[in-house]
DNA sequence: GTGAAAGCGCTAACAC
DNA sequence: GTGTTAGCGCTTTCAC
């Protein structure tokens, strides 16, 4: 009789059941098409399974607003990207005593992860820029307080200096905060020193695809000039007008479906043990390195 | 004294004061760089007025189960890019008796919609190629069932014929699904034309991306052997790498953000009159068209 | 089996 | 002002 009128109502049924059927996702933001892959994935993944996904980007600046929006909801679990190595909200997250899974970054003290290896990313990127012969290299990462970043540093750094046996030049590293024009000076700072690097490893294809800009925006052809090593092997790396050498993943699914995968098993089944995974890292040679 | 352990429980705040401070965005598919950024100014703009941000993605086959899922949950209002011109999910929605805001596309049937001016848009792009000296000319598009690509059809042909008083050759408008694999035939279809196209207009910029891609895959450069014109005027159509001529809006406040304030005045305040606005583009002339 | 009642954790209304 | 109570719309339990 109802038939044809009755919705029911889902707070309610939430209320009684103590559940929401809806996981709070922490993500990066979308310039980095790394983030557009994994949202995507999570978002219809997530829906497949009968989820919402209440989406919220970090903050370039500070998360602390993000976070509180975060805690004050009820979700059933929670997926971050945004995560420093030694951050606080680790605590006050678990303390919510809901399935949390870290996808991308991780946090030092461990918890539910899926990354990829990025010290061996790092050493990867060096050795590939190292065998073509570069030897002036320069690095456009992210902070240092992040775990892939720090690790993609110290890969880079650690094999560079098992190739050469001497110490990585300290004023080839530029850190930034991955925004567009924070990489266009870490380009103008790099191409301005007294030994130009003839080969950049750009920490993420984003920083990559922003670098790339600006280079050819002041003249340089890549990579006649310069060569570019990218990494997250994100799609647009392939398009033929980037052509992007890329460090990234060997399977299919991107790190935030499988992190996504791991939040609804642990939200569904009994907390089993804790998901640490981390992915072998191989290298796309394309078109934006070559031999000096 | 409960100071430091007392979380309220914002699902039972919702069931008493009938609001969840959450708003529903229906958007296209990430992988088109337009809903990357109308996607992140929506809910950076939601989070900042207090409210959340469920996201669903566009099917491109059949978009049922998002509806389902969207008309069972209770929000505060919809955000929606995917609805088809004669959609009769129209009725269902607006059923629910909360606001409802289209961006990008529009219905048939008005409700509250920002939308650019899609028939002045294609009618812009015709006249810059035919300006150009192009005469063979070809588009690619989405669904006709759509506004945004019915309208910029109809403002490209009518302007072809209004300059050159013959109709428009029927065979060189491939409509797809705006997938990378169908704008990829599509540009196999149209560069076998027994006369292949010398510019062509590509309705968004990710068809433009797509297809462009494709043609530098089988041998074309761009745009010494053919141009392209894209519609959107995305971020990445400025790369240095694209220099993608594009259609787009003069402001610089998307559809989507445009569309989220008005969703939000219209949750607040009373419902006072439709919001129904049409922004007026204009060409970013570039690096892809040139004369022939 | 069918039906009534209790209760989830809040907010708002009403008393004192 | 401060305290108590009713009730939001479900699900689950318990009685019949």
């Amino acid at each position: 009789m109802k038939a044809l009128k009755y919705r029911p109502n889902s707070v309610a049924r939430s209320l009684v059941s103590n559940q929401t059927k809806t996981i709070a996702l922490i993500s990066g933001p979308l310039h980095n098409p790394f983030f557009v892959e994994t949202t995507t994935s999570i978002v219809n993944y997530a829906e497949v399974k009968g989820y919402r996904t209440m989406v919220f980007f970090e903050h370039t600046d500070e998360n602390r607003p993000v976070y509180d929006a975060v805690l004050a909801e009820r979700v059933d679990g929670i997926l971050l990207s945004s995560i420093f190595r030694d951050d606080s909200i680790f605590d006050e997250l678990h303390a919510l005593n809901i399935p949390i899974v870290m996808y991308n970054r991780r946090h030092n003290r461990g918890g539910n992860y899926v990354e990829i290896d990025n010290e061996l990313s790092g050493s990867i990127a060096a050795s590939h820029l190292l065998e073509l012969g570069h030897r002036n290299l320069g690095l456009i990462g992210g902070p240092d307080y992040t775990s892939t970043f720090h690790g993609r540093k110290t890969g880079f750094v650690r094999e560079y200096e098992r190739w050469l046996g001497q110490a990585f030049p300290e004023e080839m590293i530029v850190e930034t905060n991955t925004t567009e024009a924070a990489v266009h000076q870490a380009v103008l700072d790099l191409t301005s020193r007294k030994k130009m690097p003839t080969a950049i490893f750009a920490a993420t294809d984003a920083i990559a695809f922003f670098a790339m800009d600006k280079l050819q925006e002041i003249g340089y052809s890549i990579p006649e000039d310069i060569s570019i090593c990218g990494m997250d092997n994100v799609n647009f790396a392939s398009h033929q007008s980037f052509q992007l050498t890329s460090i990234g993943q060997k399977g299919p699914k991107n790190l935030g479906l499988i992190g996504a995968e791991h939040l609804i098993d642990l939200i569904e089944e009994e907390p089993l043990e804790e998901v640490q995974i981390t992915l072998e890292p191989t290298l796309y040679d394309r078109k934006t390195t070559k031999p000096i």
